[in-house]
DNA sequence: GCCTAACCTGAATGACCGTTCAATATCCGC
DNA sequence: GCGGATATTGAACGGTCATTCAGGTTAGGC
């Protein structure tokens, strides 16, 4: 039984290494530069056995993107319970933007994602599924803040697309290592933006440099 | 001299010609997918003469960069110089991340640029030096109405970035073709941000619309 | 303890593609 | 109009790499 058991998750186990291995080496060495050969070494695996499960080298790729998924969903969530209130939320978000965790943060990969996605559909589908994830995330952050009485937005819609949009382009930035983009200044610069376009009242800035960061 | 003069032109012309095809094609498959066959069919010359005049693939590439940035100076000059006015220079501007130009608004061929810039420092340095002469342009409406008195921020620099981030951010979305990315919804949500940064009165708004577009 | 199916390996295969090269063609100064 | 330099070609080369394959190994039902 115990043995049925741990033999049976054997290869379902070295399936996902692969798959981890997939993310770790793209975002090394980005989609072009990624080869079967990394992978296995990255995995401790054979060639053979990457396209045994997964067929091709693009099969691989279009597996490790909803893996990817999984683990952005599961650490968003995770994260944004972590904190409680709108406006310390927010200020969470804004610094979590900043930060290279493994599944949130990593704006090399996410270009990665962004150019593949022009070509490839399940890159397309991750991404866009990605997103609007995220979208609701901060949506749903900004709902409780109106709800509460503490935002006001014309038009909050729009506010929540553009904050994200602002994000991704300060990301941008961030990931190419613009000389004078610090992980300090994106976060500054996004908060600002939050304020303004939700009208946020001064103070809760004040909260904000210690409203419930916690660096993993 | 006449003939001289013409054909000393002859292989300059060929050379360009080159670098218009790597563009092309780069714009169609991006840099990953680009072959030099497909350079030499699409420029009409051989695979020789393109290793002839660029050394390698990736000279080819970081030459037609420089192109690349050499018409984008242009073309912007060229449209920024088209209308006068603070106010309808920055609606301009607006519309102008909008629209699919050849050079400035080719939003594809951008996320390529940066996920090349990742790696090459060729494209890092050309993205850095197109990014800084935009983001000078944008600054330099801003300033020019700070200076008329119609717009009024608080920290200009910070708007500067913010709104440059933006577009990159929103660019994203319609090169992707995020369902409900518009050019339309595109430049409302540029232009809401940029009136609320700026503190453009609603008449400024008003002015938009019409305000000097040239669609070439 | 055997048999079958799932798993796994790494060497062999073959296609693709950047680069090289030998052979023209073109041109300009003379 | 000749000669050497500059351009240009396309076929051949060689390396890289995804994929295939023939042959193990393992595990679990019987």
């Amino acid at each position: 039984m115990a043995k049925t058991a741990l033999a049976a998750k054997a290869p379902e186990e070295r399936r996902e290494r692969i798959l981890r291995a997939t993310i770790a080496v793209v975002r090394e060495r980005g989609f072009a530069g990624t080869r079967v050969t990394d992978i296995a070494a990255a995995a401790g695996t054979s060639q053979g056995l990457i396209l045994y499960h997964f067929g091709s080298l693009a099969g691989a790729f279009a597996a490790s993107l909803t893996l990817l998924e999984d683990e952005f969903y599961e650490e968003l969530d995770r994260n944004l319970s972590e904190v409680v209130g709108p406006v310390p939320r927010l200020r969470h978000i804004a610094e979590l933007g900043a930060g290279y965790g493994p599944a949130v943060g990593d704006w090399r990969l996410w270009l990665e994602l962004w150019v593949r996605a022009i070509r490839d559909d399940d890159a397309r589908a991750a991404r866009e599924s990605l997103d609007t994830r995220w979208r609701g995330a901060l949506r749903q952050v900004v709902d409780e803040g109106l709800a509460a009485g503490v935002f006001a937005a014309r038009d909050p819609k729009a506010s929540v697309l553009r904050l994200a949009a602002l994000m991704d382009g300060l990301a941008i930035q961030l990931a190419l290592a613009e000389p004078g983009m610090t992980t300090g200044k994106f976060t500054e610069l996004w908060w600002q933006s939050a304020v303004l376009e939700l009208g946020i009242s001064p103070s809760g800035a004040k909260i904000g440099p210690t409203g419930g960061v916690r660096k993993k």
